[in-house]
DNA sequence: TAGATTTCTTACCATAGGGTAATTTCTACT
DNA sequence: AGTAGAAATTACCCTATGGTAAGAAATCTA
């Protein structure tokens, strides 16, 4: 927990009262490899801060095909935001990938911050700026890079995530099969 | 520019002191076709809500294919969110599809209205997340779809937008050329 | 540590979509 | 309305990536 709270505090003057509520309302816990955490199809109501490990976030499509939209390692968060903001069930499934630490927050109390604690709404505003900037950048990727340059990107935007994941999950994110990405790892080698 | 008070009152108590504000900091035009409101490299210090007419948001890449990051009509903005957030010279271009009516803002002073009217964090919070879910979807359906089928996707969430583009433009959002998606159009028409 | 299971690699062929270029159609301007 | 330019279509072949399947390697588990 203090992870998350020393995150808070390098952006914003966290208040005991604060500090307070957002430990009044979390629970910490460590989770095996393997556990799902969100199951498409179920109702969402969590969401999570990593404090060790990883976890992603996925789809599975008509054809039983999974496509990874996030890994989330120490200091991210991670839930299916689609669900929480549209009331709709889970499109996605959310699983650690390895044994995990997390703090896991209902979404609909830690969203009450903000009417608590009106400092919070500029903190999440940056927060959600900047999210936005990395999908506007990854949607642009998508468009105009290779399979190989998007790997490549890949590993240099997430060096610490190769180590926790399977290829087939990063073949997933890239929006390839895992076969593909195996071939374009040999290439790499060649060079 | 009444149409973006409007938009704001059916979701804020806008104040009048706020109102004044927008107003004051506010430039309506009306911009004829072709013209380019940011350009690729250059530095961006505006942000665009559109009246009527459509925009669109792209970039260049290195082989000179364009890639559209985002259509903008009535009711929506645009610009180039990467490189205000980031500080960075413009990844995108952003221009006019059709004669378009327009308000224009500079950046930094728009967002100075969350300083002096803090009810607009919430308001700018709530939108921001709305826009987090829409880019999620679009990446988990480039992830999954078939061309055709992100092409009937595109025609089903935004029937309005086909008036104002090219072929090509939309074939640049999709992710395919423009003779692609000349053939899905055939194959269409022949079920 | 052996066996079972999962993942990765490799090879084969299949296919969606790309590149170029010629032709037709549309659009904008005078 | 006529013309020039832009856009769309079509056809050709090409390439990147997919699908299936088999074997190799890695990982988990008892």
């Amino acid at each position: 927990m203090e992870e998350l709270i020393n995150k808070i505090k390098s952006r914003l003057a966290l208040s005991s009262e604060a500090e307070e509520f957002l430990y009044s309302i979390s629970k910490v816990k460590t989770l095996p490899k393997g556990e799902v955490l969100i199951r498409q199809g179920q109702v969402v109501k969590r969401t999570f801060f990593v404090t060790s490990g990883c976890l992603r976030s996925y789809c599975i499509d008509k054809n039983g095909r999974e496509h990874t939209l996030l890994f989330a390692i120490k200091n991210w968060w991670i839930s299916d935001y689609i669900a929480i903001h549209t009331d709709e069930l889970a499109t996605l499934t959310v699983e650690c990938l390895t044994e995990s630490n997390i703090i896991e927050f209902n979404a609909k109390e830690l969203d009450g911050i903000h009417a608590r604690f009106p400092e919070f709404e500029s903190y999440q505003r940056h927060n959600l700026e900047r999210h936005v900037v990395s999908l506007h950048k990854r949607i642009l990727n998508q468009l105009q890079l290779s399979a190989p340059e998007r790997y490549d990107l890949f590993l240099k935007q997430y060096p610490d995530i190769e180590q926790y994941t399977r290829n087939y999950h990063i073949a997933s994110y890239l929006g390839i099969t895992q076969q593909s990405l195996s071939r374009i790892r040999v290439e790499k080698v060649k060079k």
